[in-house]
DNA sequence: CTCGGCTGTGTACGTTGTACGAGAACGATA
DNA sequence: TATCGTTCTCGTACAACGTACACAGCCGAG
């Protein structure tokens, strides 16, 4: 048994992440690169192509550069995603909560899902290294949560509630698309066809006579934001039921 | 680059000659492979050391074959990740949803739980093509609903909700015991010394107050059971409260 | 016994992430 | 101004990856 591999570098407790070296003001005066432009142009890239089209090398050219020089402001691959990830969520403008606990955290998950939507990419990039600008979305939320009473871990429980929810949908939603365009369907018409026809076979072989039934019934079936928001609003009521708030 | 001369075959260490390979004529039976030992095999290789592990060279050697073999069964590494999702699925096992919608939806959430915790990759291979294995989810949950009198379109959306929320929750869960493993925190212990040395930089900037606050003071946050299980309660109090059912 | 068609093999190409050491630009010192 | 140490950047190189392509051995049908 070749049990303990480890497949990652070497860190151990003296790993300061990117967020801590980014706090020291760029020791460089002569720095072309600094981690931010770094993130700025591969969000750019990853936009526009892809996350997989994300290529140190890519990157490189794209930042006319050599394709080690972004090595010295990010100790890997896994470190230039954390920071993209925190690009992206520092375009999320949360709100003040001052209009209650459910709206608030209604127009965080309206909010979270556009920027998931524009960067379609992030939901496979995070595992779940908590970067500065994601923090700011518990706080936000908790802030909202703050006197009405619910002890920390019920507070937590729902934030959590909500963020699983908005990611999984949002996940499903932009899986959705992105199997669209690596089947090289672009037009909804072409996308419903061929959808259909591997439907079709699936649905010949008896096994989803339910599935099938609703999937000829349903009308909303493309109408994602409407899909969305009832399940928020699921959620929500969900939340205000059990906490009788 | 010339000079690319074939070396005598002495030269090559443990080389049989020719004569001697024509005396063994058969080391390979028929049809030593199929699409299910593939996926059997590679769900084993990424349940052990992970999805990165899962090489068509690795799967190869595995499989005690050439690095080509499986490309007769399987059309490019996307394929054999659909095969292994599929595979993980099979191991589902549905509640014949004679107990009622709540208490059916509820084990079939909890049961998905299992198994993708079970295969933790699985959450990072689904990129949402539906498999037949998979298909069986919708399947029992809209025959849970069938006969509520609920429409094609709510009742999609209530599954939707439903996996949403599961896959979300799910994801998060494994992406923090993945991003344990990947920093090398093996022990509970040294997980919490690690995060929490991590963190604090974070909370020392002041940005999250709140934050900070309930982290400290919540006791079940290691609890991963009971916060997916609180989560889901909320989701399907929601569920019942908004379709009054 | 021959022969066409599967099933598995061998080799090769282009691309990836990144280790490593040489080189170039700077601030401080002499 | 000349020199030095430090810091940033580059060029090269390598192992590993996915997979294209042509081939070889075995099977059952004729």
């Amino acid at each position: 048994m070749a049990a303990q591999e480890r497949p990652a570098a070497s860190e151990d407790k003296d790993h300061v992440s990117v967020w801590e070296r980014l706090e020291q003001p760029t020791p460089a005066p002569r720095t072309t690169l600094t981690p931010l432009r770094i993130a700025k142009v591969a969000v750019g890239v990853a936009d526009a192509e892809g996350l997989d089209a994300v290529t140190m090398r890519r990157l490189a050219t794209e930042l006319g550069v050599a394709p080690m020089a972004a090595y010295r402001y990010v100790t890997g691959k896994d470190e230039l995603l954390e920071l993209m990830v925190d690009f992206v969520y520092a375009e999320l403008e949360l709100p003040d909560g001052k209009e209650g606990w459910r709206a608030t955290m209604r127009s965080v998950a309206l909010r979270i899902r556009e920027v998931l939507l524009r960067h379609s990419w992030v939901t496979r990039a995070t595992w779940c290294a908590p970067t500065p600008n994601q923090l700011a979305v518990p706080e936000a939320v908790l802030a909202a949560l703050d006197g009405l009473g619910l002890d920390a871990d019920t507070a937590m429980a729902v934030y959590s509630t909500l963020t699983a929810y908005v990611h999984g949908a949002v996940d499903t939603e932009v899986g959705l698309t992105q199997m669209l365009r690596v089947r090289g369907w672009s037009t909804r018409e072409e996308a419903r066809a061929g959808l259909a026809s591997q439907m079709a076979w699936l649905m010949s072989t008896g096994r989803f006579p339910m599935y099938a039934r609703y999937i000829s019934e349903a009308r909303r079936k493309d109408d994602q934001q409407w899909q969305f928001e009832a399940g928020l609003d699921s959620v929500l009521d969900g939340i205000a039921a059990r906490l009788s708030i």
